[in-house]
DNA sequence: TATTTCCATGTGATTGTATAACATTACATA
DNA sequence: TATGTAATGTTATACAATCACATGGAAATA
């Protein structure tokens, strides 16, 4: 890596903030899930489709009782255990991440590769952006290398306002 | 910045990993935290003076609810909103952080300056070291420059293992 | 095919985290 | 003393996450 840019997608790459046509977003989604799972001896059960399909509709984060109300409607099962699992799934094999800051769950932009994913949260209109980086590549990971602490597992979330709200933000 | 070391306390400095002197870190904490308080005509009261020494006593991050119970028993006020508006003061002051990952707070180890802090938490002993970076040194703030997204505040926390329990780690 | 095994789903109950809403008290100052 | 403000206290509730246990279905094995 040669310069702090190179470890994060282009700006205009930055789903979420950018223009894009977001009807292929759930369904490219879902397919590229299917054929993940196919792949890997993964089993991508109706719960599990339904929460990932729900978490592609919008790019911002859902918390696990929005799910749930939304699982209820659809005839799943209503306690929060089925949320939960179905996300620590999607989870667990790269097709969501959880957001700390907010305690809720957004699907993954590039599932494909695994990577050490890094997010920008607008405190205004909800929308949560992620961008790339290889992981072991922020600053921390020299410190912890110098200490021997060996990172299995690195959050980065900054919140803010995105380009669309800035003029909202300053009135 | 030259080197991305350079963002960072060296390594050797991370208190919470480190041995050190602890019998000094709780007063001195308080002290600081008084001193600020004074200059800045800040009121740190009993409640908030007494959470702070709670979470000055060890470098592990503390839930709100634990804290509460050692409220009670110093003759404090016990319902949630006694701690959660003393953590607020603190945090707000910079004299606390908020670990976002394990939905708990520890004391800041450097409060005197305003920095974005950066953090390794032990998933096996529990342990946080605050490590120092400037703000907007991080890759996503190249990202964000770019897209126009204005960061107002980073959350940036490592889970793996300490140098104190990698052996207990690969047993 | 029958059976066993494993995994996922479902439910009820419980614990933990955080805030809303409102009443009261302490303190500075006019 | 009267008044405004900040801090504290209390009740209740919303939201987040997990435990324990029962059921059911798909896949593997005999």
């Amino acid at each position: 890596m040669t310069s702090e840019s190179s470890k994060i997608n282009s700006a205009a790459g930055l789903l979420g903030f950018a223009q894009h046509n977001h009807s292929t977003c759930v369904s490219d989604g879902l397919a590229t899930a299917e054929t993940r799972c196919a792949a890997e001896g993964l089993r991508f059960t109706p719960v599990r489709r339904k929460v990932l399909e729900l978490l592609l509709q919008n790019h911002r984060a859902l918390g696990a009782y929005t799910i749930l109300d939304r699982l209820r409607e659809d005839g799943f099962g209503s306690q929060p255990p089925v949320a939960y699992r179905a996300l620590d799934f999607l989870v667990a094999n790269g097709l969501a991440h959880k957001i700390e800051r907010l305690n809720a769950f957004i699907a993954c932009v590039h599932p494909s590769h695994s990577h050490t994913p890094a997010f920008m949260i607008c405190r205004l209109c909800d929308t949560v952006a992620e961008a790339q980086s290889s992981s072991g590549s922020w600053a921390l990971g020299d410190a912890a290398r110098a200490t021997g602490f060996r990172i299995e597992r690195t959050v980065v979330e900054a919140e803010g306002v995105c380009p669309a709200c800035v003029d909202k933000a300053d009135a």
